[in-house]
DNA sequence: AAGTGTGAACAGCTTCACAGCC
DNA sequence: GGCTGTGAAGCTGTTCACACTT
């Protein structure tokens, strides 16, 4: 979520039709979602030269316990080596396989204000894999205009447009009030796959995905935590490290950073 | 989910300290996400000059189910009347309070590239009471330059000036290797609260509060789910209901937009 | 000795269904 | 009659701990 989700119905791909082929094997949402973070370390570590991990390395690069990891990694079947660790171009190659990574998908972005035009230059869509191909406006003026290296179109372009181009994957970056708009665009154009950045729900067909991000959302559930602690300063100093960071040197590769962000555990409101 | 989470410690707020005043209650972190969006619909509920809302308008409005809706609203306590709703302004007025948003909040944006320029100049952020206040860079470059209104200070003035401007939430949105210093900079200068874009885990004081939104990743869950439909074209018309909610019709509010969104129920895999 | 793979306990979140109130 | 508030049931996801492999 953070995140959006469906309202009714029990869902799920009722998936009956399994042929010749491997075991189906049936993976949770919440470790798709990571995948993409390991495969993101382990392209890192590859290009460091790094020949095997373990699972407490990885763990911490990718900032998730290790236990967590390794029961992760256990849905794509058995791809480490006991006493050693993972192969990490194997594991890598794996990843890419299941996450559908092996061919780069074209992205088309709807709106191109302040959000949009940042996404349409920004590098770290390319880097992994999702070039943007396409940018729509409604408005004139700045239909025309090159943003990132791209033209951008009119929204009314948009079927004829992403049809050419073979766009996967379509980015709602428009004002709230015309977000189901450019929704109901890009889903018209055969798009059935959407993240948006509107803060407002949007009605597809079943077999559309959308993925949201509420920027504003974030930053108030931050919001709440900062409240929660001004309300009960400091419970007491704390009991052991007084700087986090400390761990062993590091190792070899990249930063031994680890994650110590407080997420779970409810919290008490006044 | 979407989101990073912590690696060690049991955590969860103590709260031992419970004076006087309000039974304690706890909120459920997943709670706490919707309540932001149910508070920028009543927001606009305000607006429209709606006097109250049935759990069953307001949940089509924040893309939920009802029976959430009520759940989450009944950690507030008793807000509504039964047989009549939710009184729009009073609930919205106990969701600010819950959620600390009763007054506003400064935020200061580390790194304006792409992304932290976007962020600079997004009205979202203001409109709900998140005005961003600094921006921060280590380019000489862009130092002085003034960005959505705002001027760019360096990095080396960061604690100083956040001080002085009273911020509470720092934004990273750097590249991934500068993101660990933008972090360790913010949290020098006192702030508690932090997100970031950079895809990389932050360590940080067990005082300190991060949120992560990383993009990239998010494309590439929807990427494994085009991968999924690839492969498996239409496994069958859903057995029993073939479109999923029926209810009613459009009551009186605004749109009665519906989030038909595929969330849950894991996949199959070849 | 080191480290994976996993069953089983656990915790958190969601959904259901209905009692209670207006 | 309509709608909220909530126990209880069910599910998804996380954590633990240890058997098993190299």
């Amino acid at each position: 979520m953070s995140q959006q989700d469906r309202a009714t119905a029990p869902a799920a791909t009722p998936g009956p039709s399994r042929a010749a082929g491997a075991a189906p094997r049936t993976v949770p949402e919440a470790t798709v979602s990571r995948f993409a973070v390991y495969l993101r370390v382990l392209g890192q570590l590859s290009a460091d030269d790094v020949a095997t991990v373990s699972s407490e390395q990885l763990a911490a690069l990718a900032g998730v316990g290790s236990a967590k990891l390794r029961k992760d990694l256990s849905f794509l079947g058995s791809t480490g080596t006991r006493g050693v660790g993972y192969d990490v171009d194997r594991l890598r190659t794996r990843l890419e396989h299941t996450l559908g990574a092996t061919r780069r998908r074209q992205v088309a972005v709807v709106g191109v204000g302040n959000l949009g035009a940042a996404l349409a230059g920004y590098d770290g869509f390319g880097e992994r894999g999702f070039p943007v191909a396409a940018l729509f406006d409604a408005d004139p003026a700045r239909v025309g205009a090159l943003v990132g290296g791209t033209t951008v179109h009119h929204v009314d372009e948009l079927a004829p447009v992403c049809h050419e181009l073979g766009v996967d994957i379509g980015v709602v970056a428009t004002p709230a009030e015309s977000a189901q708009d450019a929704c109901d665009r890009l889903v018209a154009a055969g798009v059935r796959c959407i993240l948006t950045f509107a803060p407002v729900p949007l009605a597809v067909p079943d077999a559309v995905e959308v993925r949201r991000v509420d920027l504003a959302a974030e930053l108030q559930v931050l919001s709440f935590h900062v409240a929660r602690r001004e309300a009960g300063p400091a419970p007491a100093p704390p009991p052991a490290h007084p700087s986090p960071r400390a761990a062993g040197a590091r190792p070899a590769g990249p930063r031994p950073a680890r994650s110590t962000t407080r997420r779970n555990g409810p919290v008490i409101v006044p």
